[in-house]
DNA sequence: TTGCTCCTCACGTCACGTGAGGTGGC
DNA sequence: TTGCTCCTCACGTCACGTGAGGTGGC
């Protein structure tokens, strides 16, 4: 008994009925050094904990309900209050937000998976030689989304200034190696006329031979395209008529054309034999 | 090669690049039964799936990134598609609206630690003895807030119908127990008079011998008051007067009161020695 | 003395990821 | 033949939870 009411100690079972937080937890706490009891009876490895410990133990809750891994949280109240330790805790709620973005994507994705057909409507089209404004990139798959958008706005700005005009639709080049390693390097490229001398030291001058294809419509949120994917990666297995080289994506109604979702339109190519004859409608 | 285009066999490389999955995830969903593939080589174990299994291996992909048990996603998709299969498709949508709520609480709770100084205005005060109406249950931690809300306004309602009236706030009585084992019976109470006779058939009626209790007011969301509780013990303990019996809650103002969370007070009471003089003001 | 609390291993859980070491097919 | 893909263990990861078996303090 503290007669000034200053740090008194608590067993580790009071010390849990104040914080919340398991016996078994705070024991793993001092293992691991995020929470050191104040007091351990060297005999006996009681552990007493101080009240002035009961905020830090709340703090440490709070950010394992928001799943911050322990070596985070160490560093958290390792340092001070102040800015360090307010800017750990905000860097994590940011990843939240993206977890939470795609825990978003993911239920829309999967009503879609529930409630849409399985798209067929395949057609094999012979792709002509392009020639086109581009950008490179080493992306992860989580981040491709925004690093497309961001390059495909940015040479659309220039094509203009650059004295060129559009030729078709803008897309996007994903190597095969992407798909495997859930990272890889991306080419983003807006078709164009025009001379290109200007424009080569801004951006890659990209130039693509004519190829066949299979093209699937994926209609809908881009987030949901790899369930178009599987349906197009499925058909050209089923017909046994693969080539080699990166599938292709065009983007012909997007976020910049209307807000209404179930209207995007991206065309996702898949790289077919040459010997095909170009088809349309069903498999 | 299929020439009528149907379930052809892919390798689990190619299969892995069409669902978006791993080939270890892959492998793991094969040794637990989750998703079989269609044709095993008893010489070399080579796995073969056919085209027709991408559908399936895209619903657990989403329902693994909504991170549900692989023991559910079992029962999904072993269950043809119907009713069975969409019903534990919303039970674990459910499941995880009460995970962001957690989440939603936990962000602000964090928020008030951060910010919000650490209550300090402690009074001793004697409580009178009470009689009242209540309900018992046993609850645990997560649904002790619902379930007091719903049983104090059941209660409520039936005051002046039973020809009593209210002598003072609601309440509740929390064993400590419950906060140890995070489970266990809680007294949601409404102080009384009048004839108890008729109410006696509804509801329990509450006898509370006179008590001294230390007391906090915890202002704002009711979901923050295990912040005042930490204060609270702390104060109890440093000041050595902690006595037996279950904390005690006066819900001061409420939802029922006001939409401005930040408005919300709650009493929250600790049980000590007897012979504490009551007093006010810090501690 | 009884019962409650505390202790330390050691192992389990969950859904894979990470090598190690080796084989199969083109 | 080379390189790529596939295979099977066995162990690691993360944050604890779950006993087992035993001790300490009132």
């Amino acid at each position: 008994v503290n007669a000034h009411g200053v740090n008194a100690l608590l067993t580790i079972g009071e010390f849990s009925r104040l914080t919340f937080l398991s016996v078994k937890a705070l024991r793993h706490y001092h293992d691991v050094g995020i929470l050191e009891p104040t007091l351990v009876d060297s005999s006996t490895g009681y552990r007493s904990y101080g009240t002035e410990q009961v905020p830090t133990a709340q703090l440490i809750r709070r950010l394992r309900e928001l799943e911050m891994p322990l070596d985070d949280i160490r560093v958290v109240v390792g340092s001070a209050d102040g800015p360090d330790r307010n800017d750990a805790v905000l860097v994590h709620l940011a990843r939240m937000e993206l977890q939470l973005e795609r825990t978003a994507v993911a239920v829309s994705a999967l009503r879609a998976l529930l409630e849409r057909p399985w798209p067929i409507d395949v057609v094999y089209r012979r792709e002509p030689a392009v020639v086109a404004l581009a950008r490179r990139g080493v992306v992860d798959l989580a981040a491709s989304e925004a690093w497309v958008t961001a390059e495909l706005s940015g040479i659309l700005r220039s094509v203009r200034p650059l004295g060129l005009s559009i030729s078709g639709p803008a897309g996007a080049l994903f190597p095969s190696a992407f798909f495997e390693a859930g990272e890889g390097e991306l080419t983003a490229f807006v078709p164009v006329r025009g001379d290109l001398t200007m424009a080569a030291d801004r951006f890659d001058v990209l130039e693509l031979p004519e190829t066949t294809v299979a093209m699937i419509v994926h209609e809908g949120a881009y987030s949901h395209v790899c369930n178009t994917y599987g349906a197009l990666g499925s058909l050209v297995a089923e017909h046994g008529v693969g080539a080699d080289g990166p599938t292709r994506e065009y983007f012909l109604v997007t976020p910049a054309h209307t807000d209404d979702a179930a209207a995007f339109r991206t065309e996702v190519c898949w790289p077919v034999r040459g010997d095909l004859v170009p088809i349309g409608g069903a498999a």
